[in-house]
DNA sequence: TATTGTTATACTCTATAACTATA
DNA sequence: TATAGTTATAGAGTATAACAATA
């Protein structure tokens, strides 16, 4: 059963991802040598660490990404983008950009661009002020934001 | 227990309502005379019908909205916010705005609010140019966008 | 003792398909 | 026949808590 929203709006669907998982990837594969830790990723993709676990096991599943424990500290995994991993990447991004560049790009002109990315570019600093969670019990969690 | 991301960034969870709900109160809260079918709801919080079925099912359940037929239409369903649905909006949006305040509006000066609010509109203008679904059984499933 | 990641578990949400009733 | 809504069902995703291993 398939149950999608973004997913099929932007794309990402055509190599049966979802959009979690494609952020997964397409934040490797971009990424210097395509390798980062499991938490580093949980803080980024933005939920707990058992649920990236759990989409790292569908993605490894499926050959898409290798776990190994890091050399410097056994107790972190580092995640690494297989080559099927990034061909896969690599045959969804021309239609996910389509897709952004139809449903975003195309009403905009050059102007609003470059304003549009100043000002989000300003609130998304602004939210990323406040630090991440993803380690912690989140015994004490706070609720103000 | 409880499954939270956005909710908790925008406060809603305070009225241990998801957004999702708290999307169908408040359209509804703001509406001339609070009410509206079901069919309208599902396209405009964008799922299936039988998701908002479920949703609507819970809120009933906790005397937050009313179902009643629709006077002209025996098949369709109103939707009626009852006075205990407006009150809990009341007491969550004060601390959903201001969450959204602190998040989005406070580093943004005033210009870049209009400038946002006018290229934004455009985006979201083009993409309704798309029309909406949750009526018919999407046999004929275009995998555009 | 704190941190990294995994596992077991429970539960929410969503969609598809089949169905009823009305237009 | 087409539309409005519901129901049954199945599955994906997420979080919490408990745990093992390393720092």
């Amino acid at each position: 059963m398939r149950q999608r929203q973004r997913e099929d709006l932007l794309q990402v669907a055509d190599g049966d991802l979802s959009y979690v998982q494609f952020q997964i990837l397409a934040r490797r594969t971009d990424a210097p040598d395509g390798k980062l830790r499991m938490t580093d990723l949980a803080d980024g993709v933005v939920y707990s660490r058992s649920g990236l676990t759990y989409q790292a096991g569908l993605l490894e599943k499926r050959g898409l990404i290798t776990r190994s424990p890091a050399p410097d500290d056994e107790r972190s995994v580092i995640v690494t983008v297989t080559d099927a991993g990034r061909a896969l990447v690599a045959h969804v991004l021309p239609g996910h950009i389509d897709a952004v560049r139809r449903l975003l790009f195309d009403p905009l002109k050059q102007r609003d661009l470059t304003t549009l990315s100043g000002v989000l570019g300003r609130v998304r600093d602004h939210m990323r002020a406040a630090p991440p969670r993803s380690a912690k019990p989140r015994a004490g969690r706070s609720r103000t934001a």
